[in-house]
DNA sequence: TACTTTTGTACAAAATTTGTCAAGTAAATA
DNA sequence: TATTTACTTGACAAATTTTGTACAAAAGTA
């Protein structure tokens, strides 16, 4: 949970409550605290906006997201997720 | 197309038709046909099955089947790709 | 040419994702 | 204690994506 983690984070040192988040990404409350938690994955482009609404950098938002993914996918396939690295990085 | 080449290959080399490995895996050939040139993904359980049917390392070709999921993620994230596969890595 | 295999396109069915709603918890405050 | 506020949770519907099929076109082969 990289990704939630920074965005409670980022939202709390912004002062912001979770409904103005949402608002701001024109989302339900309720939907917002799952992506807070990591329980639903933010799409791209409310990383975007996300990096708007909370003043942060939006390439490491992005990054953090793109991480988030990867983990997700290599999480269930823990023995073999380091040489599918591997495969990736040397191309 | 990792994994694509890979079982074309395997196939070929067993001097199965694609009818024959569709068959195997209970599914249409032109679906198999997809798979194959990488137009669709395998599902983990195909995979699975594809190792027996072509004779290969199952672990070796799981491991394709992944680096295939990385790759399809990172891709249209070219900038921020390492950067991501650095934090998992790191962790 | 006739036959077999593979590929491309369009589509339907199935599965997953995305979002909403309303009820629930917990903490702070009147 | 009762109320309010912030957040969480689960059930559900809508929307999107994925998975597979059907069949025509193309490519290869005898």
């Amino acid at each position: 949970m990289l990704f939630a983690n920074k965005i409670r984070t980022l939202r709390e040192q912004n002062g912001m409550l979770q409904r103005k988040v949402a608002a701001a990404l024109d989302i339900d409350a309720g939907l917002y605290s799952k992506i807070e938690r990591g329980e639903r994955p933010a799409k791209r482009e409310q990383v975007i906006a996300l990096a708007s609404i909370l003043h942060t950098d939006e390439r490491e938002l992005l990054t953090l997201w793109l991480a988030d993914q990867i983990k997700e996918i290599t999480e269930s396939e823990k023995d073999i997720a380091q040489d599918a690295i591997d495969i990736i990085a040397n191309k």
